[in-house]
RNA sequence: GCCCGAGUAGCUCAGUUGGCCAGAGCAGGCGCCUUGUAAGCGCCAGGUCGUCGGUUCGAUUCCGACCUCGGGCUCCA
């Protein structure tokens, strides 16, 4: 902008004003084509756009240009009925009158051409529909986003807080929401257990030499927190499990037999993240990973991402994820360490891996990192959303760096093959992915409180503490809310809680053993359920994970 | 880190175009009410108006820096 001024969002109003005009003004819109030549003088004042056209003339050919400008020796640029004129491939609406159902939403920074090197301009963010319903649609959906927001959800429900004083990105669990994080780990844990994993612990630091040598200090050192100097020895915060899993692997002789070892640990982690970047649970400085390491065989590399990949649908599906999608990261064109065949033995055992479990994917070609390819699984939330979650890496220099080995069948001394597997991702990010995929309504198996107890009138406390009794006693999380307040306030507060069943008990209930079921998503209460019954459909819930 | 914006009670928010003791609802505490299905009534307590500087007779309000948060960019579990 002409002195260096600045949009903000106070602009937007005159912005949008201005754009309501142009539409009702009805201005056609013309293509023109041009040679580089006369482009050059027609954008002679615009310093981003000679540079897009002297890219396309110079024959660089990336997507990013091909949506501004056509291919082959010519530009493409538009022009409409009051002069303005800007580069673009096509195709427009025939005219401004086209268009109408807009809304625009916000100023933000971009850096020219998305590199952080170059300079920083702004980008007005809108969203533009065919119809108004349509426009009124997508906006309903961004207002029922954000109601399902986890830092709102966390607040309001006691789950977790980031109180300042810990720093940007650090949380820290309140009672429910650490109760919900136990069973999310528990489960993990037991899954863990039965698929043949080993558990192993590890330290948050570690002496610098650990970092050397695994590689980090060279191409991880931005994402890590800085040294820490003790008698003299330099330790750094681990920001991966992976060198301390390697120790373990390292502590003795490892034969062909013993392969694969799986080890796992929720880890905790800690990383530098830009500040602003960072985003409540989903984005944070300290999180625990759900990190395994494999470490087998070149032949064994296959079957293993198809038994790990399985393994992780399995996981996901338990927490009501049922959609699923995948990105197969490929060999980086530039440096990369590792053996051809070895790449492509990884890069086949993905894919097929992909394909036998029927994810859909799409493969991004030089994607993978430095040391091998990898499967990034996506999972598809309750309003349509996409969070990435697992990753599936194949390591091929982390064995090199620390000089890993096995005795194979022949006697002989072997590298094996590491893959770095994290499921959940990070227990932080996954709980906040949870709290927005069921609006913080947790399925009864999750629910802090299962089930809340409120005895119409003083006189039916003890009974509601009798069934809240049997209830804890047969392994339910469950609470009594005495008749302190008119029960009408007690329900609301109860739903308002996401508590599943909240159970409502007066004379009738006393007399029968029963209990009225406020079932959550039901449309209004059932009455005289016998108490066993009651408990028996709570376990089925339970039970099946709803 | 960078661009734009925001910080008022535990939460959600009013408000002060610079000036008497800064407000509400919910939540909390204490009473009353004893309740059959989504907010009963009253009282009380709670705020260095993010922090530090500056301008001013006077700053929560204006200016600056910093901190934190939000939306993006970059990056990423």
């Amino acid at each position: 902008m002409p002195g260096g001024a600045t949009f903000s969002d106070e602009d937007l109003l005159a912005i949008e004003a201005r754009m309501r005009e142009v539409i009702a003004a009805d201005q056609a819109f013309e293509r023109h084509e041009a040679t580089p030549r006369e482009a050059q003088d027609l954008f002679a004042d615009h310093r981003y756009k000679l540079e897009i056209i002297e890219r396309v003339t110079a024959g660089e050919d990336d997507s990013e240009l091909a949506g501004e400008v056509s291919d082959g020796g010519s530009v493409s640029y538009y022009q409409n009925g009051d002069g303005f004129i800007d580069l673009c491939t096509g195709p427009h609406v025939a005219s401004t009158g086209r268009l109408g159902h807009f809304a625009l939403q916000k100023v933000a920074g971009a850096y020219w051409r998305g590199d952080e090197r170059q300079p920083m301009l702004q980008r007005i963010y809108g969203t533009a529909w065919a119809t108004g319903a349509d426009l009124a649609d997508y906006l309903d959906r961004l207002v029922e986003a954000d109601k399902r927001d986890h830092r709102r959800l966390a607040t309001e429900l006691d789950l977790v807080s980031w109180p300042e004083p810990l720093g940007p990105g650090l949380a820290v669990w309140h009672p429910k929401g650490a109760l919900v994080r136990k069973i999310i780990e528990d489960y993990s844990r037991a899954r863990h257990e039965a698929g043949g994993y080993d558990f192993v612990f590890s330290p948050h630091i570690a002496k610098s030499v650990l970092w050397e040598t695994s590689g980090h200090l060279d191409f991880y050192a931005e994402g890590m927190y800085p040294a820490m100097e003790l008698d003299g020895v330099t330790y750094y915060l681990k920001p991966m499990n992976c060198p301390f899993h390697v120790m373990v692997y390292q502590s003795g002789q490892r034969s062909y037999r013993d392969l694969p070892t799986r080890y796992f640990e929720l880890g905790a982690v800690y990383r530098y993240e830009l500040s602003g970047a960072v985003h409540g649970l989903l984005r944070s400085r300290g999180f625990t990973q759900d990190d395994a390491h494999i470490f087998c065989t070149r032949d064994q590399v296959a079957s293993e991402l198809a038994s790990l990949l399985d393994f992780s649908v399995s996981v996901l599906r338990a927490f009501g994820f049922d959609e699923f999608q995948a990105k197969l990261s490929t060999r980086p064109a530039e440096k990369s360490v590792g053996e051809d065949v070895l790449w492509d033995l990884a890069t086949e055992g993905l894919r097929e891996a992909l394909e036998a479990a029927e994810i859909p994917f799409t493969v991004e070609e030089g994607a993978g990192a430095f040391y091998g390819p990898k499967i990034d699984l996506d999972v598809t939330d309750a309003i349509g959303r996409a969070w990435q979650l697992t990753t599936l890496q194949v390591d091929f220099n982390l064995p090199d760096r620390f000089g890993l080995e096995y005795v194979g069948a022949d006697g002989g001394r072997h590298q094996p093959v590491m893959i770095h597997r994290a499921l959940m991702g990070s227990v932080e990010r996954f709980f906040g992915v949870l709290i927005e995929h069921y609006a913080g309504a947790f399925p009864s198996w999750l629910a802090p409180e299962q089930v809340r107890v409120l005895p119409v009138a003083a006189e039916h406390q003890a009974y509601a503490e009798s069934v809240a009794g049997r209830l804890s006693a047969a392994g339910f999380r469950v609470s009594v809310d005495a008749a302190d307040e008119p029960l009408g306030k007690r329900v609301r507060s109860g739903k308002v809680a996401k508590v599943p069943h909240v159970l409502v008990v007066g004379g009738d209930d006393v007399d029968g053993d029963t209990v009225g079921d406020n079932a959550r998503g039901a449309d209004g209460p059932e009455r005289d359920v016998p108490v066993a019954d009651f408990m028996v459909r709570l376990a089925d819930e339970v039970e099946a994970r709803r």
